[in-house]
DNA sequence: GAGTGGTCTAGACCACCAA
DNA sequence: TGGTGGTCTAGACCACTCT
């Protein structure tokens, strides 16, 4: 109930909200922490360890435990206007780089939830949204094989090929091509990050990602594609706007 | 680079991911670990703690190191529908519990959101949504004073007092007192827990909360209510349907 | 009681960064 | 070069859970 390394872990939380160390600082060396508590040296760096998995700071080596600004989300998507609306609400130094794509078959899930067949052709595209020069949220998509077909008969655009100029907005394309693009739905969940997607959103401990599954309505009942966004948690927020209904 | 502890650590969420230790089972214990490896006890608890970050797994005392069940989102909430679709969504199994309720003044947070003087007459309510025992999202609300004393004349019900018994929809006595809601503006972004909220929420370590932040119109472009929204990652997901324009 | 994880120590060596 | 955090050890004692 009472480990020595909370006591230190509370009281070093407590002065971060009282305003001392604020934001950029860094707290106490280790080895000050030590004489002031009478304590081991692995033992202040568990109380650290728990304030960087709260997310509150980030310790590197020769410069100190840097206190984190947790109220910095410099990203706001807004996917009531289509979800890659990147340049209009992260600014001029974001852009979109498509790092993989290609014609590939559906698995199991991929075709439930596209509702086609298993094995049918889709195109498949990885891509990483920067903000700067960090990459900030992965999307995965997957197109169907219909959809793709029909853009690049319509545009000579082929979705699944990998283009040194990228063709910004897949939802126009979806509309020259017959295929407009009528509604999405969004689910909206969170969870740590895997290794990889730390290593490639370059996140500090304690952040998680913000996790956005999209299914894009065509005409007719029909359905275009999916994505999943992986978002870095600490940079990334999404606003939706509800209609209420009357009764 | 390649801590002894990393090794350990991807080795056992390899075994993971490959379908050994499936959930609910446990991992090796830690004397087996340490065998194998030829490592400190303390290496070996680092690694574990790695993934325990990652909410792969949860150490228990006396039990082991037991690998959690990552798929289970058991709350699905939709606010097209508003927000507190509780029941609909969630089950027989759940309930809201107005744990504060009260009169009180804005402070300059909420009054820049709902668009009024500081020091204006607000109600707060904190409300905890149960799903069977456990509490899976705090609630906090401040509906204008306006609509509150509204609801108050109308229906006698006063929003800023506690009820033993649980008055439901608070949209419905919104329209009930001329003040029906119109839109709602939802916000929706992550971080980990403060000690608080891992404690009420009884969240195990490496699992995430979802925030969001809500903002009600009313007629005329009035503003209602603001809300914040933490729920427990592992449990709750929120989904959206977007409508998208023609062009 | 036997086995599990949780906490803590005292000391060592290493990698990183600034002046 | 001196100070920072990062890793690791070998051993100790404690708290929890099941049988």
């Amino acid at each position: 109930m009472s480990a020595k390394y909370e006591k230190i872990s509370r009281d070093l939380r407590e002065a971060i909200a009282a305003g001392d160390h604020p934001p950029g600082s860094t707290l106490p060396p280790i080895p000050d922490l030590m004489d002031r508590y009478g304590v081991a040296r692995e033992t202040v760096r568990k109380a650290i360890a728990t304030l960087a998995n709260e997310g509150l700071v980030t310790p590197r080596s020769g410069l100190g435990t840097i206190v984190r600004d947790t109220s910095d989300v410099d990203l706001h998507s807004k996917p009531s206007e289509p979800h890659p609306v990147w340049g209009n609400t992260a600014g001029a130094d974001a852009k979109t780089v498509t790092v993989e794509a290609e014609w590939t078959t559906a698995d199991q899930e991929i075709a439930d939830l596209l509702k086609i067949t298993r094995g049918s052709e889709v195109v498949r595209r990885l891509r990483h949204y920067y903000k700067g020069r960090d990459v900030v949220l992965i999307h995965e998509q997957w197109i169907t094989g219909d959809v793709a077909r029909a853009i690049r008969s319509a545009t000579t655009y082929d979705p699944g090929a990998a283009h040194a100029d990228q063709p910004s907005d897949l939802y126009s394309l979806m509309r020259h091509a017959d295929h407009a693009p009528t509604a999405t739905t969004e689910t909206v969940t969170t969870r740590m990050p895997d290794p990889s997607e730390k290593e490639v959103m370059n996140m500090p401990p304690g952040v998680p990602v913000l996790l956005t599954l999209r299914i894009t309505h065509g005409p007719a009942g029909s359905l275009l594609e999916t994505s999943s966004f992986v978002a870095c948690g600490d940079r990334a927020s999404q606003t939706y706007t509800v209609p209420l209904p009357e009764n």
